[in-house]
DNA sequence: CAAAATCTTCACACGTTCTTAACACCAGAA
DNA sequence: TTCTGGTGTTAAGAACGTGTGAAGATTTTG
C-alpha cells in the first residue's frame, strides 16, 4: 500500500495535474524536473514506480532509462510527447515497461500505473495454508497433518474442518453448518454431522474425549478454538 | 525462443498481417476467430502470450479475458478498435498486460509483445527434465523412462503426467484435469480419465494395485506425490 | 485404401464413504 | 433416584466412486 512513485518530468503543468491525481489515489510522489537529479532520486528514494518524460532539460530521457535499468527491475512508464514508432520501440526495448503518449487520459495512465505496479509488486506466491499448535491444513494441496504425520480426511471431513478453520474462534450452528456442508435443501439432520464430528476428531484430536481444537457448544452447535 | 502466441482476432485482414509478421520474427501462432475457441486453445495448447480482440463474434473479449484471467498468469495483450478511455481501464484493471488501438503500427505491437513477454517469462522457468524415484520425464523430447527404461506414452497420457508432475503435491479435481486435458468445452465425463490413468498407473507403476506415484484421493482427484 | 494406434464407451467388481439406527454417556431437573 | 434432552460412539448396510477388461469408434499412419 501506499507506492512510492517518481516522476521525472519538467512540465509544470503535467507536473501540478499528475501530483493531484495520483496522490488523490494515495501514491506517495516525489518528482524532479531534470533527469540527472531523477536516477540520483531513484537510487536514494527506492521507488515502486518511475513515471518519465523523454523530453527533459539537461540529458535525453531514454539515458535516464538505461542507467536505471542497468541497476534495477523497477517499473518504468515512459510518459512523452514524442509519439514516433520509433521512439516508442526503442523506449520499450531498452527496458521500459509502457509508453503513454501526451496527451493522455488521466484514468488510461492510473490504470497503467496499476498494472506496472501489480507486475512487478514482489508476487509472493500466497501459501493457502493453516497452522493451529500441532494441526496443519494446506488447502490448496487438500493436505491435512498432524504432528507433521500427513491423515486422510474424506471429502466432506474436509469440508467440515474448512468451515470451522475459516470460523475459528466463532460458534457455528448446527443448522449453519449442515446448510453449508450438505447444501440449502437438506433436512436438518444432525445425526450425520455428529458422526463426522466424532470421525474427525478421532482424526486429528490427541484425546478425542477432551477436544482441543474442536469445542462443542451444547444446545448451539460446534467451533474451532481462536489461535 | 520460439514463443508460442495465441491470437484471437475475428478480423482477417489483420490475422493475415500479423501471421506474417509474427512468424517472420519467429513466433509459433495459434490463431482463432471466436472467443470460446480462444478460451479452449488456451487450456490446451498453453501459449505464453495472448493477442486478444474484443469485438468477437460469439462471446464479449472482456468475458475471454476475466476467464483466462481467472485461471491463469498469461501474458495478454488487448487488441481493439474500441479505444474509449473506459474500456482500456476496464480492459487492463481485469488483467490485461497492456492494450493497443487499432490501428497500430506493427514495429509498436512487436515491441510491446517483447515487453510482455521478458515480464513474464523468468515466472514460467520451465523445467526440462524431471526425474522422482525411477521415474524420468524429458518434456523437450516427450520421452519418458522409468528405471532408464523407455516406456511409450500415447499424447493424453503424456499429457496427463505432464499436468500432473509440475502440480506435484497438489490435489487435482476431476474437472480441472479434464478441463486441461480436454479442453474448456469438453463434457464433465470422468470415465475416460479413469482408463488413462489406469493405463498411465499399468505402464509407470510397479504395482498399479498401490500406486507410488499418482495418488487417488477418492471423491476429490488425483495427485502425484510430492518430491 | 487397409492396418495400426489411439481414444471413447460400457459393464461390472470392488473398495471407500456416507447415512442410518441403536445405544452409551453426561448433565441438570423433578 | 429416575427422567429428559442433547451429545458421543459404534457398527451395518446403502450409496457412491473407482479400477479394469474389452469392444467399438475414431484418428493416424503406411
Amino acid at each position: 500500500m501506499n507506492e512510492k512513485i517518481l516522476l521525472i518530468e519538467d512540465d509544470k503543468n503535467i507536473i501540478k495535474f499528475l501530483s493531484l491525481s495520483l496522490e488523490t489515489n494515495h501514491y506517495k510522489l516525489i518528482n524532479t524536473t531534470h533527469g540527472i537529479e531523477g536516477i540520483s532520486l531513484f537510487m536514494t528514494d527506492n521507488p515502486d514506480l518511475i513515471l518519465l518524460d523523454l523530453g527533459l532539460p539537461d540529458i535525453d530521457g531514454m539515458e535516464v532509462l538505461k542507467q536505471i535499468r542497468a541497476q534495477s527491475e523497477v517499473a518504468i512508464i515512459v510518459v512523452s510527447a514524442r509519439g514516433q514508432e520509433k521512439e516508442k520501440v526503442d523506449a520499450l526495448d531498452a527496458g521500459a515497461d509502457d509508453y503513454i503518449t501526451k496527451p493522455f487520459h488521466i484514468n488510461e495512465l492510473l490504470a497503467r500505473v496499476r498494472v506496472a505496479l501489480r507486475k512487478k509488486s514482489p508476487s509472493v506466491v500466497k501459501e493457502k495454508t493453516f497452522t493451529c499448535d500441532a494441526l496443519f491444513i494446506d488447502f490448496e494441496k487438500y493436505k491435512v497433518c498432524v504432528n507433521e504425520k500427513e491423515i486422510h480426511l474424506t471429502p466432506i471431513e474436509f469440508k467440515l474442518l474448512t468451515l470451522l478453520v475459516e470460523n475459528a474462534g466463532k460458534v457455528l450452528t448446527h443448522s449453519f453448518i449442515i446448510k453449508k456442508v450438505w447444501g440449502y435443501n437438506s433436512c436438518e439432520d444432525s445425526q450425520s454431522l455428529r458422526v463426522f464430528m466424532a470421525n474427525l476428531r478421532r482424526k486429528i484430536e490427541e484425546d478425542s474425549s477432551r477436544p482441543h481444537y474442536i469445542l462443542t457448544e451444547v444446545g448451539v452447535g460446534y467451533r474451532f478454538i481462536e489461535r
